[in-house]
Formats: C-alpha cells, sequence, structure tokens
DNA sequence: TGTAGTCTCTGTAGTTACTACAGGATCAAT
DNA sequence: ATTGATCCTGTAGTAACTACAGAGACTACA
C-alpha cells in the first residue's frame, strides 16, 4: 500500500535535519514560492528531492550572507533561467556588499555616540544622570 | 462653543512637524503605552502638552541612538518613578552598546565572506560563476 | 452662510523573515 | 492494536512602525 520511499527523497523533518534549516520554515519558503512545490506521497506528506535539498541550501547560503529574500529571489529566477552572466552575480553581490558596508558605518557612528555620552556618566548613586540629561535636554 | 487653545498644548499634526516624527507613530506609542493617554478637545482631537512634547523627544533620541522600545520602556519607567540612579542608565547604555559592537563584528565577518567570494569572480560575461558555484556547491 | 480643503478620528492591514502553536491525520514499531 | 513520533493545515505572534479607508471636525474665504 506504501510505495517505496526513494532513498534520495526526504519527508520535510529529515530535510529540516540534514540543511540545519527549521521546520517551519521550509514550509515558508514553499509559501512564498522560493521553493517549488514538492512532491507528495499519496496520504499527502511532502517528499523532497535531492534538486530540492539543493535549492534549500543554496537558500540558506545566501541567507547566512545576508542576502533578502527579494535577493535571492533574483538570484534564483538567474540560475533558473540559466541565463545569467558573472557580470550580473557580481553586481548583485556587490550591492549587497554596499548596503552591508553602510550598516557598519550606521552602527560605528552610533558606537561612538553611545559610548561619547556613556562616558559623561561616572556610574555612581547619584540620581542625576548626565545619559538621561542628553536625552531629556531641549 | 470652541476653547482657546492653550499656546504650549499641540494637536497631533503639530507635535508631528516640531518632532519630526511620522504622525502615526505618535498614536502607535500611545497604543503600545510608551506615551501616555493625552488630553482632548470637545471633539476628540488629542492634545500635547509641554511635558507629552519632552516625553516624545525621549522616545525619538533614544530610538535613534538603537534603544529598542522595550529598553526605552525600562528607561522610562526609572525615570518616571524617578527612582534611577546614573549606575543603572550606565549599565543599560552598556549593555546596548555592547549589543551594538556585537552586531558591528558580526557584520564586518559578513563582510570579508562577500569580498572573498565577489575576489573569485571575474564579472565576465561567462555563465559559470564562481559566486553561485560558492552557493550551489555540496 | 455655504462650501472647499485640510485636519483629525477610529480600526485594520501591510511590511520582513520567520517561528510557534492547535487540532487532527498518518506512520513505524511493538 | 496501541503508542509515540511525525506530518498535515491554517492561523497568530514577533519588532517597530507605516499606510490606508471612511467618517467627522475645523478653518478660511466668498
Amino acid at each position: 500500500m506504501s510505495f517505496t520511499l526513494a532513498r534520495d527523497h526526504v519527508k520535510r523533518g529529515e530535510l529540516a535535519r540534514r540543511s540545519g534549516c527549521n521546520l517551519e520554515t521550509i514550509r515558508y519558503y514553499e509559501d512564498i514560492e522560493l521553493m517549488p512545490e514538492p512532491a507528495r506521497t499519496e496520504a499527502g506528506h511532502r517528499l523532497y528531492s535531492i534538486e530540492d535539498q539543493r535549492r534549500l541550501r543554496f537558500i540558506l547560503r545566501s541567507r547566512e550572507l545576508g542576502f533578502s529574500i527579494d535577493e535571492i529571489r533574483s538570484l534564483l529566477s538567474m540560475v533558473d533561467n540559466g541565463a545569467y552572466t558573472c557580470g550580473e552575480i557580481h553586481a548583485l553581490t556587490q550591492a549587497h556588499l554596499k548596503s552591508v558596508s553602510k550598516k557598519i558605518a550606521d552602527l560605528k557612528k552610533l558606537q561612538r555616540t553611545l559610548k561619547a555620552i556613556s562616558n559623561n556618566c561616572a556610574a555612581g548613586d547619584e540620581p542625576d544622570c548626565p545619559i538621561v540629561e542628553t536625552l531629556i535636554a531641549d
């Protein structure tokens, strides 16, 4: 009654374990169409092929590199078409790199400001804190 | 029939303009109880006092410094009680500073990795991009 | 006084990228 | 046959806003 599971087809739980991805996240990627609808068993359980496993790995690695879902969508559609060039991929990566660098710069500025106001504070038991004064001042 | 608006009481739009805060955000801060329910005109329009304006400024400055809403809630409750010491505020600031530094470190690592894989790519017209290979590899 | 245009009010939904249920079906092993 | 793990679906919650829609109020001007 049940057909033999091909060795290279796994259910959602096993895919989660192998990839390190959260179980629910896999379904989420299907909902937003990053992952295709997989095959199903007769009872409706999802069956992921090797190709599916590859694709999930691609997505997870891209996420680790900080690419947004939309950026990954672009990457994947290029790869899916087979119609991508090195130059296009490189451009997307450079754009992402730029936004990462911007975030770093913003956070460093924040860090400097926080250090500056924090240094004014003696951290003692007095009730008038220069940090609060800074935040409250006109 | 309408009473004279006290000079120091303003409506939501004016508060938004003065503070640079988005109009809707002001109501949001009221919803989540960072801002108190303000006085109202007979017709139900919000009227913000000088004290309200101060408090909003405090919140906005704290947000600019990257404090989360929950952190600001802590800061405000200390200040509201009047029962805070320099030490407590300093501790909160240091904790925040630490999380900012961690974010910077994480992003720098990301930046290094992105630069590394990007450097492998000639950005030419070839269809086999080393960046994609990295993302796709087993 | 009428009316046009600009506020303001309320409630609700959308954003990003997930994560966590609840309640029910199915599977694997004993 | 039963137990425990796994799977299914749909929905709601997270952070911090932002953006409507539809209705009521206020202001200025003819």
